[in-house]
DNA sequence: TAGTGGTCTAGACCACGCT
DNA sequence: GCGTGGTCTAGACCACTAT
């Protein structure tokens, strides 16, 4: 277990949890054995162990609580917040957005869809569509498509009752967890139906969020297209 | 040495270390003492030393370059790429834009520039206007307010002689570190001027991006609105 | 060959959350 | 009081860079 081998011991164990995480070994919410015992059960040093410990937390995989334990993450509501919802009100208030999904259909993928998606042809897509509330009044419209593969039976839910929180459904119900995702922005005007559905004119300028999202095995699970008023709020990105 | 105060010891060792990069103890290029000595002039072990370095690595203010040392970070043009400038072109690829300066004047703060950029009311600013170039084509209008105090003698240069790299001038010529910034997104109508510079029809989307910019100690020294056309280039932010 | 950062280990002690 | 993660130490060895 001492070889050098190109790849660094702790990022080797790393990998190797990561695996565990994307199997469902430990589900989301559930407590990791403790330092030590991964350490024992991997062979190597409580050292090397914490620090790929330390960086499953960095990634937001895990979480780490002092005179707790280490818990595999969960897409809890805050999570959302703080991670994947860069928008907030022009005073940097976050609130998080209710929803109403007006449409839920599937299909084959458009050429686009299954590129990015990385599907067959041949797969289905489950396109759905909402309209989200900043303080009450419409500020964005949302179009998501989901590889069907992944989430069976989510064409027959009604579309009224899913939960504001997608990715919380997609993890407790599919076992679907989002780790990360790469959004690109750009302004667009309104089309006929964005203006439609946010009460404005067409051509009004909106901010268009383009987002890829990846599950915890690194593949692509979500393609979403938002268009956002950003009359009283903004996107905000950290630079370092 | 080991008395176990609020802050940890690593930590503590990091502040100082970026105390004396402020006081520009080591300049941007120079390499740093080794760990080892580093650690002995701290007098905390080496693992401690490396820590508090390896977090400094992180926050991008030094590089650590296995064999040869720890260099204080310079703003290069492959910094400004890769963590200030998030536009791209529609297939991915980062170019910096070419500038061109057409205005440069000094003056009393705005009642908003006062406040974000913590001056006095009384401070002066100096404020610069350039359009940027992507691909040939003008594509960027950027307003950009500076506290004058921190940039003696700017008012004074050729604007036509201004890099492109304002961050390497704000080093290099006075020793003004940008360490991070925050970009606040909106879509907004290209004004008649906007529209004018940019060669589009008033009223086109613009991607509006408004950074504020710290410098290393904290304070921040850049006031920066850009206005963008998103027609072949996007915006790109990753989230974990 | 010498010097640097990178990895890995083993062990002590501290701070936090519970019961 | 006990179990957890968090800090800190001391030391060995590896990998990269330069001379």
């Amino acid at each position: 277990m001492d070889r050098p081998l190109a790849r660094p011991l702790y990022a080797q164990v790393k990998d190797a949890l990561i695996r565990r995480l994307v199997d469902a070994d430990w589900k989301p919410g559930q407590a990791l054995p403790n330092e030590f015992a991964l350490a024992a059960e991997y062979g190597v040093s409580q050292g090397t162990m914490r620090r790929a410990l330390d960086e499953l937390a960095q990634a937001n995989l895990v979480v780490r609580r002092q005179g707790k334990g280490t818990f595999v993450a969960e897409h809890t509501r805050e999570r959302a917040m703080f991670h994947f919802l860069h928008l907030e009100t022009d005073s940097g208030q976050r609130a998080q957005p209710e929803s109403r999904v007006f449409a839920m259909k599937a299909g084959a993928p458009t050429r686009e869809e299954a590129r990015r998606l990385e599907l067959p042809a041949l797969a289905r897509v489950v396109r759905l569509s909402r309209v989200r509330l900043l303080d009450g009044a419409a500020a964005i419209v949302e179009r998501i498509a989901l590889p069907g593969a992944r989430f069976p039976g989510l064409e027959k839910m009604d579309r009224t009752e899913l939960p504001n929180e997608l990715y919380a459904l997609y993890q407790s119900r599919w076992g679907v967890s989002v780790a990360r995702a790469v959004e690109r922005l750009k302004a667009v005007p309104a089309s006929a139906e964005d203006a439609g559905l946010l009460g404005v004119t067409v051509g009004t300028p909106l901010l268009e969020i383009d987002r890829l999202a990846r599950a915890l095995d690194g593949r692509p699970c979500e393609l979403r297209l938002s268009r956002c008023l950003t009359a009283r709020h903004r996107y905000v990105s950290e630079l370092v």
